[in-house]
DNA sequence: CAGCAGATTGACT
DNA sequence: GTCAATCTGCTGC
């Protein structure tokens, strides 16, 4: 079953990120169709957070997008190469956003394979830069409602009880001051999958 | 306009 | 442990 507007609308973005473990990824580009269940994630909660790209209500040409209405897709690239998907949510104006960062295939492998630029090694798509080739996701497709036919989440009533999620400190935040040290990344105990980021 | 650092990753020492 | 890949946006001249 999609996923709707009354998960991605809710004002609690953590509360989101850990709901999302455990849903599937699923895109479908010309009729190929793709899927993975996310395994890891991390919440940005907009502009009270300083590892946001909002923080402090900043808007730039990227992160306008972040401030739409929640359940549409935020990707951008870093270090000039990888694509990173976000899940914008909240209402207009409030530009919260979860990063996936891991999944595990579930549909088309060997399509996600051939994407791969890792030419099958075994985990290609653990980490956020990875998933996004697998899944065949760019940053031409920042913008696209996860409502639609071309990306979006399924229920698959996968659940994780607390005690099968393990919070910790994000992943490449240093600059961010406090706000570095919060257990806002979000991934499965014991999944192989999860990215393998310090 | 130049310089730099970042929500990353694989290859290499 | 270190490096290069080279886009986006910010700082400073």
């Amino acid at each position: 079953m999609k996923l709707g507007y009354d998960l991605y609308h809710l004002d609690n973005v953590e509360f989101i990120a850990q709901k999302l473990l455990g849903k599937y990824l699923v895109t479908n580009f010309s009729n190929v169709i793709t899927s993975g269940k996310i395994v890891e994630t991390e919440a940005y909660a907009g502009i009270t957070d300083k590892a946001s790209h909002a923080y402090n209500a900043k808007r730039t040409n990227r992160t306008e997008l972040m401030y739409k209405d929640g359940g549409i897709a935020y990707v951008y690239l870093i270090y000039g190469i990888y694509s990173l998907f976000n899940i914008v949510t909240n209402i207009k104006e409030t530009p919260h956003a979860v990063l996936v960062r891991a999944i595990e295939p579930e549909d088309g492998i060997e399509t996600m394979q051939k994407r791969s630029a890792l030419n099958g090694k075994r985990y290609f798509t653990s980490g956020p830069g990875l998933l996004t080739q697998a899944l065949g996701i760019s940053t031409k497709h920042t913008g696209i409602s996860l409502l639609e036919n071309q990306i979006w989440l399924e229920n698959r009533n996968v659940n994780f009880s607390k005690h099968e999620i393990i919070s910790s400190p994000r992943v490449g935040v240093a600059y961010a001051g406090e706000d570095a040290l919060l257990n806002r990344r979000y991934r499965i105990k014991n999944n192989p999958w999860v990215s393998k980021a310090k």
